[in-house]
Order: structure tokens, then C-alpha cells, then sequence
DNA sequence: CCTTATTTGATATGTTTCATAACGATTATC
DNA sequence: GATAATCGTTATGAAACATATCAAATAAGG
């Protein structure tokens, strides 16, 4: 509390309103800060921008950098295995494959056993833009991070966050 | 690691291959999960999500409660004003508004000290809604986040949410 | 004053993201 | 062998997000 009581103010003496320089005062936020949603957003947005200009020169959006990193490490498996495990819905993730297999980062292969489904796999330069988003995100992106928070803290706020995302 | 040595394992035994049973199994996420962008998007959206369920019988989103809390807080502000603090762009807050209006949840005023902007204020419906709002947020949602995490925890994540909202 | 610039709410428009229904081809089930 | 389920795909729509522009009102500068 910075205010004066009442009692401590001298009415002879004049206050110069001590408000006038202020331009359009900053608003009130009412407890919305205090509200987990509403900080998990406004953080989200400020990662995320900060992922895409870090990945700038590799012309990666997150939700790619995902799924090239998930079959990099989970090869021969079909469409609808990852778009699951991304919370990415079928229909929604095949324009987004067209648009990686496009840049010669992936290929649609159609499997012998299942001739339903395509198996998916790395180019060579899909795995070598991998190789250079992965080192980017660790040094440039990440790095801020916990350069920010601290790396106890900033391991404490994964914990946190996993727990939310699975047990919520 | 829970996965025996090579030289632990007797070649005469007969090892039932441990994973048969698994439908198609899970995949790997490959430090996936350790990305910070990842983890916070997946949390947001299951806090979302939970926000929606507990507000569906006032059938308030996110964003319109944001509104209503902060025009609560700030009489007399201006769409501008509001709109920024949120960071929503002025073109779309206007068909939020119309929306919040039509349902008369508030009221645009044309300001009399400048006839451009109007002026936002709760109806007295708009504050019931609110209030009753508030309290749906604090009973039904923030405490079961509160009761995931323990109230320790919470209030550390809100912390560093705020740093990396504010800092990043 | 009078001209010019800026601001406010609004409209139009486009992009991106997200969600649902349905189809042909293939495979599984009974 | 008929029926059902699954795969990738297309079509489509809703919602969120962004940009340019407008008329009206106000502010600023000469």
C-alpha cells in the first residue's frame, strides 16, 4: 500500500495530483493474470514466436518441426499414427505432408504389407534440415529459456506442464 | 533403465518377446515433450478446454470472459483500449462486441468528451453473468488446476508464465 | 480559421487453424 | 463371400487471426 491515509493528508497544503503525466493509464487486470489459462496463452503465443523466428532460416513452423522430429524417430509408420500422437486430425494433416513431401523433406511410401497406408520417412534432406532445426531450437530457442528462468525452474515448468497435459 | 544388459540375458532361456500384446505400440516422442512450445501448447489447450466445460451453462469462452472481467475493472474504457490490453486486434473485437452487446451483456456508449470512441460498460446482466462466472472459474476450473498441482506449485507456474508472458 | 494528420469504430477481405462428413480403395470380420 | 472397418483423401465449413481501408471526429500546424 503506497497510498497516504486520509488522516496523514493536509488539506492547507496543495497535493499536485500526482496522476497528470499519465498517458491513458495502464487498465486494471482484475485477477485475469492470476488466471492459469489465461497466463499459459499469453506465454504459448510469446515460445512460439520466438520458435519461428529462431527457425527463420530453415522456414519451419512448430506443428513441422514436430512431425519431422517424430519420424525421425518413428520410422515406417503411416499417416494416421502421427497425426495422432500430434493431436493433428487426419484430413487436416495431409496438406501439411503435401507440403513437407513438396520440399523433399519426407516421402509417402505405400506400404506392402497394408497397401492402405503410406509409410513415412525422411530424405536425406529432410534428416539433415532436422539435424540443423534440432540445434537451432537447443541453442537459440531453448537456450533463452532457461536462460530466463533457470534451468531448476525451467525443468520444474516442464514437469508442470506435462502433468496438466496428461492428467488434467 | 529398466532394459538388462546384454550379458544379463541367459541365450538359453526362451524370452517371450515382452511386447506382443501391444496394439500397434505408443511412439516415440524423441525430447519432443522437453520442448517448452510443445508442452505449453498441449497444457493450454486442455485448460481450455476444462474452461469451456465449466462455463458451458453461462456459455462464456475465454476471450468474452477476458472481456467482461477487464470492462468490469475499467469502466468507462473505450474498444480500443480494451482490445489492445488483450491483445486482440481492433477489427475483430467489434464483432465480439456485437455479439456481448446482443446478448446484452454490455453497452457501447458514444463518449461525450470525444464523439469517436465509445465508451464499454456492464449491464446489470453482464455483471450477474460475471459474477456468476467468477465464481464457476474459482470453484469448478482454477480448483481443480490448484488441486492437480498443489497450491505451491500453482502459484510458481503463474509466476513463470507471468516472467515468460512479460520478459521473453 | 483552414488545411492536414491522426484517431476511433467499422467493413471488407484474406489466411491459417481446426473440425466434420463422406468417398474409393483396401483389408478385416463373420 | 457379404459386411464392416480402416487408410488416405477430398470437400466443406467454422473460428481465429491479420491487413488495408473507410467515414466521422478530433488534434495539430501554419
Amino acid at each position: 500500500m503506497t497510498v497516504s491515509k486520509m488522516s496523514d493528508i493536509d488539506p492547507t497544503v496543495h497535493v499536485p495530483s500526482v496522476e497528470p503525466p499519465l498517458e491513458s493509464t495502464a487498465l486494471q487486470m482484475g485477477g485475469l493474470s492470476e488466471l492459469l489459462g489465461y497466463s499459459l496463452k499469453r506465454a504459448q503465443l510469446k515460445v512460439f514466436e520466438d520458435f519461428l523466428r529462431c527457425m527463420a532460416p530453415l522456414q519451419l513452423t512448430p506443428a513441422q518441426f514436430s512431425v519431422l522430429l517424430l519420424l525421425d524417430n518413428n520410422p515406417g509408420r503411416n499417416q494416421t499414427e502421427i497425426a495422432h500422437t500430434l493431436g493433428i486430425l487426419r484430413p487436416n494433416f495431409v496438406a501439411m505432408l503435401d507440403v513437407l513431401e513438396g520440399r523433399d523433406l519426407l516421402t509417402r511410401m505405400r506400404s506392402p504389407s497394408d497397401r492402405r497406408s503410406h509409410v513415412l520417412m525422411l530424405t536425406e534432406k529432410g534428416r539433415a534440415i532436422l539435424a540443423r532445426a534440432k540445434k537451432l531450437v537447443a541453442t537459440k530457442h531453448e537456450a533463452r529459456l532457461i536462460e530466463l528462468l533457470g534451468p531448476t525452474h525451467h525443468a520444474a515448468l516442464l514437469a508442470m506442464l506435462a502433468t496438466i497435459a496428461t492428467e488434467f
